[in-house]
DNA sequence: GTGAAAAAGGGGAAAATTCCCCTTGTAATA
DNA sequence: TATTACAAGGGGAATTTTCCCCTTTTTCAC
């Protein structure tokens, strides 16, 4: 029987490699190929004569990064089969990946049995999700747009978050420091908080700002 | 030849599984351990007839981290060899794991060739410094404690990192409000910057508070 | 087309923050 | 012992932030 072709796409070598050795030893797969990022893995993808059944891809890579890649893979191979595999259980990242087309989304600490499963499963299948990622998705679906914040809003949070008075802000803004005190009130009432402090630490949480 | 004894100790089954093939690929080394933190190593460490040669350990577990086991180690097993293993080169944390005694550092994008190498070195020199950790060292010697901040100092930021006002802040750490004023010129000036929201941003930086 | 939001702007005042310059007590130390 | 350093505290004033209540304009769905 042919083995189950899989490429790996992830920066940390060392990571990527003992994979292999892992994949290797199942004897339903077999690792063809390894890139260090999306950027190398796309440029290696047109170059293929045959596509890889199964594609193990990072999240976190310089260059460019797995939600990046996915958004790529969506435009031209629709069908490849994505399997996202991350250190970070990020809610946001999680999201952006299963709905830019990711088969599921394992995190790293995951057991090597489970593991097999999870990639027999998209093989067959074309989707795992762990119980994790439909949390989030479920948890995703009850939060609707409960705050969704304008693109204007954001850029005001954006230059609360500096030591910039709401007179530079407005300056910068090309409105009224009286508008901009609209903002700020809105913002308050709406996100339950008192002072700009409060907004500051709130675009930290929700990474609008990153530290 | 003996095979030189290698204990892994990582949350991430994945790759901590898949680096023993890695591993034992190597002529010279055999895995004879996997472990899931710092406590759970401790443990078994105590229960061992022999002592590994070598200590692969991760620094970003839960239930007892890397900084921390490096720290019982230093105790109770001070000639073990530790190479510490972390996706992050965040400063901080390195110092604290080569103080604590880890013979080197190493970034889990390291190229598997490399990785033997610092292997090898570690077994036979007791240490393996790669150019960042050297950085890293460098940097801290000249840095020395340019801006070491008080205990009391640091609850006065960490509290500054909420929406309470000066008073309130006062009231907590049970000071006059002029007092407080004077911590808060004090760091403005220590710190360049000018309003509270810097302050904010400099904890956030500096990790005083986290997100 | 009309009515209801949403965006932009504003007056006025209370509260909080920031700034500058000053005193006192205490502890370390040269 | 004199010196230095620093923690704690303060007066007074300029700015900035926060709050509440209001108008005009634009936008958008019905």
């Amino acid at each position: 029987m042919n083995k189950i072709k899989i490429v790996i796409v992830d920066d940390h070598l060392l990571f990527s490699q003992s994979l292999s050795f892992l994949i290797n030893s199942f004897k339903e797969f077999a690792v063809c190929g390894n890139y260090n990022n999306g950027k190398d893995f796309l440029t290696g993808l047109k170059a293929m004569d045959e596509l890889p059944d199964l594609v193990l891809l990072d999240v976190n890579m310089p260059v460019m990064d797995g939600v990046e890649t996915m958004r790529r893979l969506k435009e031209d191979y629709q069908g490849l089969r994505v399997l996202a595999l991350s250190v970070n259980d990020d809610e946001d990242t999680i999201i952006k990946m299963i709905s830019n087309g990711a088969s599921g989304y394992l995190l790293k600490d995951t057991h090597p049995n489970m593991f097999r499963e999870a990639l027999l499963k998209v093989h067959e299948t074309g989707y795992f999700y762990t119980e994790m990622v439909s949390g989030v998705l479920i948890n995703k679906l009850e939060a609707g747009n409960k705050a969704s914040l304008k693109e204007r809003e954001l850029e005001f949070i954006r230059l609360a978050c500096t030591e910039m008075t709401y007179r530079e802000i407005a300056d910068e803004m090309c409105l009224s420091p009286k508008t901009v005190d609209g903002y700020r009130e809105n913002l308050f009432q709406k996100l339950e908080i008192k002072t700009r402090i409060g907004l500051v630490l709130y675009a930290m949480k929700n990474k609008i700002v990153c530290v």
